[in-house]
DNA sequence: GTCTATAGCCGGATAGAC
DNA sequence: GTCTATCCGGCTATAGAC
């Protein structure tokens, strides 16, 4: 319930399991039969190991660019014992942006059922998926640069998903449009609108950082930029 | 002088001379040393292939994937040809992206200057940035992509390339808000918004052409959005 | 100017030792 | 479970023919 009323990203951070332990456990326990480790704990641990470094050298060089054996000088493990965890580059891929996926989803829908007013969804909508973008903020960054390297299928499932915290907002717009709370001509638009806000969050995090804007104050920023847009009566 | 003034896309591209063989004329010229076609004509014609199937092919599937043999494909030139051409694959990339820039650059300063008032200037910022990239998509798309696979020098260039953007904007923004035209709490965060929204231009363009959203159509959605959020008080 | 042929290297993937 | 050794294909780049 109400995770990040007020911006408190500590509070979302704590409450929210989504550690990339929390993510590497459900990965291993979906792909048991695939995996070739038996004995669970060492298996999460070289998972989380797997995935980090796999974060961490594609936002320097690409997913493409990045070849198995700097994954193995990151992880420490040698190729014999990568292919054990997967198998193969292509999979690797895909397993880190599906899991990702419905992590992020979740925790929308989690965060939009405990809200009331189209308003407080909204807002609690544009707080959540900056927040959470922070925590997973290597993932999103990854998720974005690659989605046009996938194959077709895959590339569906990418497209989907940002049409689906698209539409999430579309839906909430209308909704207060036929309320009349808030004053809008497009809802599509000022919903692209929105999401193009909250992708500058992950995609120029260098630039806000550097300024030093934390997160709570992009957040803040941003809905209040929203309640000027779509002329919300009760804005804070 | 005033190119785009009520958004008018056509008369904009024709003003503008943009074309890739214009970019590549100015390329050659200055590579003259280093590329080996003497016939001004030929190595134009070829230039304007490479680059062109350069983009597209990168586009697909990123430029550190695409091997100089997709390239020769595309291109209908052999190796050996394009060898002749450019020094390198790495530097292959470094000479696309610096003309592209210097080419934006330009387009924008000539924008600004046949511009009066700091909201006029702000509109025809925004108006010349999105039917810039509308033009050059392929190459914004491209240059985005590739910053984050630079070298340490490239990086920098590029950084700066998007600083330079916004630092028009903020600029504006500080002069309008002295003139009292416009009320703004913080100035620097909304340049970034603005510069969100350009993006997204290119970013998310299979969406916008998709949904049959045109440049024009996307550009005066924009601008009306900023002069929400400053509250220009002449705003059309 | 443009081609073909080839050098030399590095990539993903696998087999089999321990 | 993990490692080393190895296969093989594709890559960039160049040399030399036409």
């Amino acid at each position: 319930m109400n995770r990040c009323k007020q911006g408190n990203f500590e509070s979302f951070k704590k409450s929210a399991a989504l550690s990339m332990e929390e993510i590497c456990r459900e990965i291993y326990q979906e792909n048991r039969d695939r995996i070739r480790i038996k004995k669970e704990t060492v298996a999460v641990k070289n998972l989380v190991k797997i995935f980090n470094a796999t974060l961490a050298l594609s936002a320097k060089k690409g997913f493409q660019a990045m070849s198995l054996r700097d994954l193995c000088r990151e992880t420490g493990l040698s190729m014999g014992a990568l292919y054990a965890y997967f198998p193969g580059k292509e999979m690797l891929l895909e397993i880190i942006l599906l899991q990702g996926r419905r992590m992020v989803k979740k925790i929308l829908d989690e965060a939009l059922a405990s809200e009331n007013t189209s308003w407080e969804k909204i807002s609690a909508a544009v707080r959540t998926h900056i927040y959470v973008s922070e925590v997973l903020h290597e993932w999103f960054f990854f998720s974005f640069m690659e989605a046009k390297n996938l194959g077709k299928e895959e590339q569906k499932a990418a497209i989907a998903s940002e049409l689906f915290t698209e539409k999430i907002f579309i839906d909430l717009l209308d909704a207060g449009s036929a309320e009349g709370i808030f004053k809008i001509e497009n809802p599509v638009m000022t919903a692209s609108l929105i999401k193009a806000m909250l992708q500058d969050w992950y995609l120029k995090r260098w630039k806000y950082r550097k300024r030093g804007i934390s997160v709570e104050e992009y957040a803040d920023f941003v809905v209040n930029a929203i309640s000027k847009i779509i002329r919300v009566a009760e804005a804070v």
